[in-house]
DNA sequence: CTGTTAGCGCGTTCAC
DNA sequence: GTGAACGCGCTAACAG
């Protein structure tokens, strides 16, 4: 039996309005050339009257079709996934196309991303941050949308990720260009292929430049918040470093805000930057500008439209043929000096 | 004439393995009780084996429920908004919803948020930062979905403000007691009625204190980014200051960044806060704390939270009765001694 | 140019 | 405990 009690005016309680069926309104409503322009008038009066608002989940269904981007990412509020966003944003607001964020917080991610699926399959797929184990790589297959992946990668999908290898090592290669001898690195206390990666970007750039390697030259602070890329890990470190490297003249951080929280580190203990000590950080932020850092710019916002882009048009089909894998190299950005 | 070609499958397909009923296997999804061990294990099995996975699309149709709180702000990846979905989203998480975003941008903001609303009505929607114009209340009320409010308000709708007078008031008041004479302000160049009232705290101050006002203690830069409340803004606007107010001891800034952009030029001219200048900013920011200023908190996180939960209590129709509207008051925080 | 009708994928009463 | 049938609001052939 129905239950006629649903409070909102549909698409019929227009077409009987307008004395007409509600094929007639759906075509006015999307814009079909083959309406006549009285009854077109008519419909859309009765809209007006009626304050009428179609269903976008109806539409959605009916139409196979949707009208907002899913993106999965962990703690999407903050720093660095802003700047995604930012990207991300740039290209979908075009298109008209609306946010579906699923926010995977900081904690058990990969549950939350699989509960995501779960509660429904999305038409496409941004997953951002999130390395994908083998188990999530066939469960992202089962539910067949066109997923792309930014900041970790697997061959089944298109993904985009930047080679933090390079990045690290150009950032330490100027330092020692730069006349350091003795540089430390910002590490975050999380463990991950990223984190891995950079390391090994600071042993090839020193042992480039014939300096030994040692491992107590790679310090991190305790993981608080965002998984150990935040102000207090990079002050923390960096009150270890003072302590313990007093000979260390220049500094790498592996996030911006690590830098952040460096710099006030070596401001409180009455320091100078860059002349007693030089700090790099990695990722760009605007604020850098002003508080005197040099970074190493990935250009995430732009990795941010590229991805969105990809996704839009895998799911339009525009674009077939198999996964990419797309690797930006972060560039150096000088913004304060950094001797 | 059906077309019979959806490549995803449903819960028929389920239901056919399973040798069940649709019905059943929806049970079996929605956790109901009265299915026996025996065929609610074949079902999953049969879920398991043909990778189904339930569209959350149609769910939502033949539900009636959603599953996502709709936001509607606008460069939602601004420091501000951003503050405030953090707030969203710590409530958000909770329930397992995710959060459909129309980033509103910068410009036509109105018209951007019409079509979000023609795109298709949503269950509820929080509209953050947006002045709410008298027919956009109308239309607003036409879709008959609960909407509340952040920094906007309307006694149609639930709504959450802060109060901007009293905030700078305590701002001022706080530098008088200090002993500061020669205050100026920086605002945004783009008017508003935040600004209004920003700029009426600060007159109400001056004016407690026996300070006489005078409009050119109100400096703004050039708007760039975010209406004027950008770095660059504050930069633009205290060089202004250093320039034509040489006995300004005391800057207020209204907005945090604007307030780091404040600190810059202050640094740039060989000054030093707070002996020589001393700066407030308003919003709190987690850098500020590095950067040693202090500032006026408007718990903007929290806002956001308790209007998600609001919202969210509308939808379930836990809270009934008329509109409210709440206003915060801001308090000063003092990160940095600030004489 | 317009109305009829059959789905889109799922939840949900009812009988059995 | 389970299945048949209807409806959620809309789009898209098809027939007129």
């Amino acid at each position: 039996m129905p239950r006629r009690e649903s409070t909102s005016v549909t698409i019929y309680d227009v077409a009987r309005r307008a004395g007409v069926s509600i094929s007639t309104v759906s075509r006015v409503l999307n814009d079909s050339v083959d309406v006549s322009e009285r009854t077109r008038s008519e419909v859309l009066q009765a809209i007006e009257h009626l304050k009428y608002h179609p269903s976008r989940t109806a539409r959605s269904l009916a139409q196979q079709e949707y009208h907002s981007f899913a993106v999965a990412i962990p703690s999407f509020t903050a720093p660095f996934q802003n700047e995604l966003l930012k990207g991300i944003r740039a290209f979908i607001r075009e298109p008209g196309l609306d946010l579906l964020i699923c926010d995977l917080g900081s904690k058990n991610i990969e549950t939350s991303l699989r509960a995501f699926l779960d509660r429904g399959a999305v038409r496409g797929l941004l997953i951002c941050g999130v390395t994908i184990s083998e188990e999530m790589t066939r469960d992202l297959m089962d539910i067949q949308s066109p997923t792309v992946l930014i900041g970790s990668s697997s061959p089944a999908f298109d993904s985009f990720t930047w080679d933090d290898i390079k990045g690290v090592q150009s950032a330490v290669s100027h330092l020692v260009s730069k006349g350091h001898t003795y540089i430390c690195m910002i590490r975050s206390a999380v463990e991950s292929e990223t984190q891995r990666n950079r390391i090994e970007g600071f042993k090839l750039a020193l042992e480039e430049a014939g300096i030994a390697y040692n491992s107590r030259f790679v310090v991190s602070g305790n993981p608080t918040y965002h998984a150990g890329y935040s102000e207090e890990d990079g002050y923390d470190a960096m009150k270890t470093i003072l302590n313990e490297h007093s000979a260390c003249t220049a500094v790498v951080a592996s996030s911006d805000v690590q830098a952040i929280g460096a710099l006030a580190a070596i401001k409180e203990a009455g320091l100078k930057t860059p002349s007693d000590i030089a700090v790099i950080g990695y990722f760009d932020i605007k604020t850098s500008r002003f508080i005197g850092l040099s970074s190493v710019n990935q250009g995430i916002q732009q990795i941010g439209f590229s991805a969105a882009k990809k996704l839009h048009d895998r799911i339009c089909g525009t674009l077939l043929g198999p996964a990419e894998h797309i690797i930006f190299e972060p560039k150096l950005e000088i913004r304060a000096s950094s001797h």
